[in-house]
DNA sequence: GGTGCGATTGCA
DNA sequence: GCAATCGCACCA
């Protein structure tokens, strides 16, 4: 599954100044396919997640509550929408995490200027990183969207837990 | 053309 | 517990 392999990678993010910002994934959820009734995908193609719907490698950036920013990566072949939410990064300062996807967006400055944008660069892309042991990582159901009925139950969140004890929230 | 609400966060 | 804040999906 691509959700899992994401964690552990290193989102990067090219600031207009030139300042390169750097943090592992740390946790994610996957949003599959037009039933997944969770996803903004499953009514169809729209304005806003257009970007869903074509081929995976790409951002799909949108704002929510009108105040926060949340970043995902385009998985699926084109036409099939499928995509991954960051939920949470090392924060670029390598101090805290960045833990929530409002707040992921806001520590890499990432706005809707970069929906649809490649994430092979220049502004936005990915690197390998070390990837996570089986032992950290924790499934569990995705956050925020109890009106998705049984979609809203599926384990489609990935967390990394550095000591491999203790589920997330 | 008008209205209601969300893949959230922060403060009381 | 609840307000903040706005793009856009949906209905008329």
């Amino acid at each position: 599954m691509v959700a899992r392999d994401l964690l552990g990678r290193v989102l990067c993010r090219r600031l207009p100044d030139g300042d390169v910002l750097r943090g592992r994934i740390l946790e994610v959820e996957a949003y599959d396919g037009p039933g997944d009734r969770a996803s903004h995908a499953h009514r169809g193609l729209t304005k806003r997640n257009a970007p869903m719907f074509e081929a995976g490698g790409i951002a799909y950036v949108y704002l929510v509550y009108g105040m926060h920013h949340c970043l995902n990566v385009v998985t699926g072949a084109r036409d099939y929408p499928a995509a991954v939410l960051i939920r949470a990064a090392e924060s670029p300062d390598g101090a805290s995490a960045a833990a929530g996807p409002g707040r992921v967006t806001r520590a890499f400055r990432i706005d809707r200027s970069l929906d649809g944008a490649p994430l092979i660069g220049p502004d936005l892309w990915l690197e390998e990183g070390k990837r996570v042991p089986e032992a950290e990582v924790r499934r569990t159901p995705r956050v925020g969207v109890p009106y998705a009925g049984a979609w809203a139950r599926k384990p489609y969140r990935f967390v990394v837990v550095p000591g491999g004890e203790r589920p997330g929230r």
